[in-house]
DNA sequence: CGAGCTTTTGAACGCAGTCAACAATTGTGG
DNA sequence: CCACAATTGTTGACTGCGTTCAAAAGCTCG
């Protein structure tokens, strides 16, 4: 069940769908969108700050990364992305870029003009609404993480980004028996996170300890969810997997 | 030049119009739009996590915080809103709240509901998309924070929250000579850049003793802005205080 | 003028960073 | 398929930025 399998548009669709149902026509609008696939190695990058695209991407396959670097050239990522996200869908409005964005990992990702974007939100307020409402979960991430990186220490720091990113592999299918794929260097992990790559190295040592984690490879192991959920202080709220007001 | 001075939607139109130039009509249609002004007194809840908010508020006078707690009750300030902001735009697309948002001094707040919003975004594309804008500007603060709180130390971190809130504060006419009202306590600046209340007591003196900033109760003077920037590590492409497209 | 909050100071401690070396793994070219 | 290079992960020792705790001093405001 690879995202990589579906069509671009039908895998931007279904996410939008899963929250903010769309009419047919609105669907339609949306697959008719022309969609530029491109291959990235890994560790390449594909916006850079300061840039001013004048198209979004939506990732299809891997993992990319948000970054920036200090003046001392410490580097901080405040997001990651999983398949099926649009990790700089803000520079429809923002014309200037304020951070980059990499791969991680090798990936496939689909370039959509702003230009056609634009159309289709002026034309289908509901998709724009969606779309909006698509930045405003990233938003909302970014505080959960301020959160965690201002005030958790880093076990409990490590564990929530390990709740966060398998809650949002599951929503696109990549988990399988509470195991998921985390293709990251314990460097980039650490710049995640906010620590050092040795100190991300213990944790990760103490957590296996701990038997809160199991790894093989790149494979991430979780037995016992609600306990890594409690270490890692984890509530999905701040996701906003469903459209709650409907409850 | 009290931003309180003006009508409510003045404010309001003023800051989107400053981006995104608005249409005779579209001035109008926010201007009919119905406000309820309220006072709060300081350090007062406006909404809490978990609310399911109607309606949003704009700051009208004062300084509000954005802020969570852990579970063992540390607090982060994730964003601080100056007036013509609004705080909680993004409960407009997501349904529950999913941080809290209250006073830190006496302020004058707008309360707009939801409904009327939408009304006036579907009608008018161009104004939702400065909406949207606003939140999009929000989360690049957030972004800037993450690499502040994440990567740099105590005395640049604080260099660079001053210098952003003298940069927003003058946008809305808030500094005269260099010089700005800071009504926030030791303990909230602490819960904003992450560090205790001790360590921001300590690096103020040190700030002031190397000649950054000077105080004189809750007025901050900033005698070489040049420096400050320097010391903070501070360029204002963040904030994305024009359509920098134009250029 | 006193209660309560905020700022300031001192001392001891600790989480995590840095540096450096080594081990393990992955990738690559012959 | 193997040898070698490069990257990534692991370990130990030392250091330090910042925390915590506690108490004193300074403000603010009824």
């Amino acid at each position: 069940m690879k995202a990589g399998l579906h069509s671009p548009q039908t895998l931007m669709i279904r996410k939008l769908d899963s929250i903010f149902p769309l009419s047919a026509e609105e669907r339609q609008a949306l697959q008719g969108l022309p969609v530029q696939v491109t291959l990235f190695k890994a560790d390449q990058d594909i916006v850079r700050i300061g840039d001013r695209p004048s198209q979004c991407c939506v990732l299809l396959e891997g993992f990319t990364q948000v970054y920036k670097l200090t003046a001392e050239g410490k580097r901080q990522i405040m997001a990651l992305h999983v398949p099926g996200d649009i990790p700089d869908l803000q520079s429809l409005h923002l014309k200037v870029l304020d951070n980059s964005v990499a791969t991680i990992c090798p990936c496939t990702l689909g370039f959509i003009q702003h230009e056609d974007m634009r159309r289709v939100c002026e034309r289908y307020p509901r998709i724009a609404a969606a779309f909006w409402r698509e930045t405003l979960v990233d938003a909302s991430i970014f505080r959960e993480w301020l959160l965690n990186i201002g005030r958790r220490e880093a076990y409990t720091r490590l564990a929530h980004f390990l709740c966060e990113f398998l809650v949002r592999l599951k929503v696109v299918g990549l988990v399988e028996d509470d195991t998921f794929d985390l293709p990251i260097t314990q460097v980039e992990l650490a710049d995640a996170i906010a620590t050092s790559n040795v100190h991300v190295n213990r944790v990760l040592q103490a957590m296996r300890a701990n038997g809160l984690i199991q790894t093989r490879g790149t494979q991430v192991i979780v037995p016992d969810w609600e306990r890594l959920k409690e270490e890692g202080e984890f509530d999905p709220l701040y996701l906003h997997l469903q459209q709650e007001g409907d409850a």
